[in-house]
DNA sequence: AAATGTTTCAACCGCGTTTCC
DNA sequence: AGGAAACGCGGTTGAAACATT
């Protein structure tokens, strides 16, 4: 014996926008069983709305839950998603779980609203976060200034965000995609070399626990050949976020000056960890590396990602052995 | 002031996954 | 174990608000 039908295919069940008043009901009821819903099924009968109990899931989770954000994004939560997005792709509930209080409805709205809109603004494509060709380019509006290896973009980006963004995690991951474009372009190795001695440093400087839940599924779309990404872009935080001049200080500050009273990592936040890192990558730590033996550089560096929680060992994966044996072409 | 175009976002739809009978 | 319902997610729609002509 199934379950019976559910409630939605009713005819008699109202659609569309929601009053105050059913907004009411939805929520007394809500309150008065704790909090817990239960049954969202059930829901509609139980609490007197001519509702289906989708719908009023998808009410109460994406507008009246108690402990939903309103107003507009700060361009830290606007970078996160757009971190999350280069990582995750398309995955708004996960990216969510990230943002305090916004919803997934809310982030891909303002995703699809706004983000997009300036991403292809920057010239870049919003779905892969490569630079789109030039005659792709909305209103001529190109990335200025000079560009960065990635993951010194990345580790500023997650350093600006505040320590909410597992900075190593994000590095590390970029790693690997780039590893797979050298190997596959033979044009990206003096990136990839100067990018791993960058991670390097990161790792050195106390980088945290990768979260399974971003490396899994770069993993998976790697293992699987998909095309992953690259967001090189995010070193133009300013044009982004609105071309404050207040905001292109900031960000001059936060890639290439120590914050004061951090010459050591010992005994500071994560956050600022990061901050150090990044801003010890923008100074010109990795440019050293890049002008010896790319061979030689590519198999030292390589060794400190081995030991990575969380991340599948290149010794040991023979998926990444034989990319690796093929890497020794180039 | 009116018409038209554009943007925004709440809500719906359909599909894949999970849970239940 | 297998089928069906419920759930959750991402894509899409459409009405309202706002901007432009």
């Amino acid at each position: 014996m199934g379950r019976s039908p559910c409630c939605c295919h009713d005819a008699g069940v109202k659609k569309g926008p929601w009053t105050e008043e059913e907004d009411r009901a939805l929520v007394e009821h809500i309150q008065k069983r704790g909090g817990h819903v239960g049954s969202w099924r059930g829901l509609p009968k139980a609490s007197g709305l001519n509702r289906c109990g989708k719908s009023c899931r998808l009410r109460w989770t994406n507008y009246l839950r108690p402990d939903i954000k309103r107003g507009n994004f700060s361009d830290d939560e606007e970078r996160l998603i757009i971190s999350l997005h280069a990582a995750l792709g398309n995955k708004w509930s996960t990216i969510a779980t990230q943002l305090e209080g916004r919803t997934d409805n809310e982030i891909k709205n303002y995703w699809n609203t706004h983000i997009r809109k300036k991403l292809l603004r920057m010239g870049v494509d919003p779905v892969t976060h490569q630079q789109l060709p030039p005659d792709h380019i909305i209103d001529g509006a190109s990335p200025s200034g000079t560009l960065l290896p990635e993951s010194l973009l990345w580790a500023a980006a997650a350093a600006a965000l505040g320590g909410g963004l597992d900075t190593a995690a994000i590095m590390q991951a970029q790693l690997l995609q780039q590893l797979l474009h050298a190997i596959g372009s033979n044009n990206n190795t003096t990136n990839l070399i100067a990018n791993l001695t960058a991670s390097n440093a990161m790792l050195n400087s106390g980088g945290g626990i990768v979260p399974n839940l971003v490396l899994q599924d770069q993993m998976n779309m790697l293992s699987t050949g998909a095309n992953y990404l690259q967001p090189g872009y995010l070193c133009n935080f300013s044009s982004l976020a609105g071309q404050d001049m207040v905001q292109q200080q900031q960000q001059q500050q936060l890639i290439s000056s120590p914050a004061p009273g951090t010459s050591s990592s010992a005994g500071v936040e994560p956050a600022d960890q990061h901050r150090d890192t990044a801003a010890g990558f923008a100074s010109h730590d990795v440019s050293p590396a890049a002008d010896r033996a790319p061979m030689e550089e590519f198999a030292g560096l390589l060794e400190p990602m081995m030991d990575m929680p969380g991340l599948c060992s290149l010794e040991s994966d023979s998926f990444w052995n034989d990319i690796l044996k093929d890497s020794y072409r180039f």
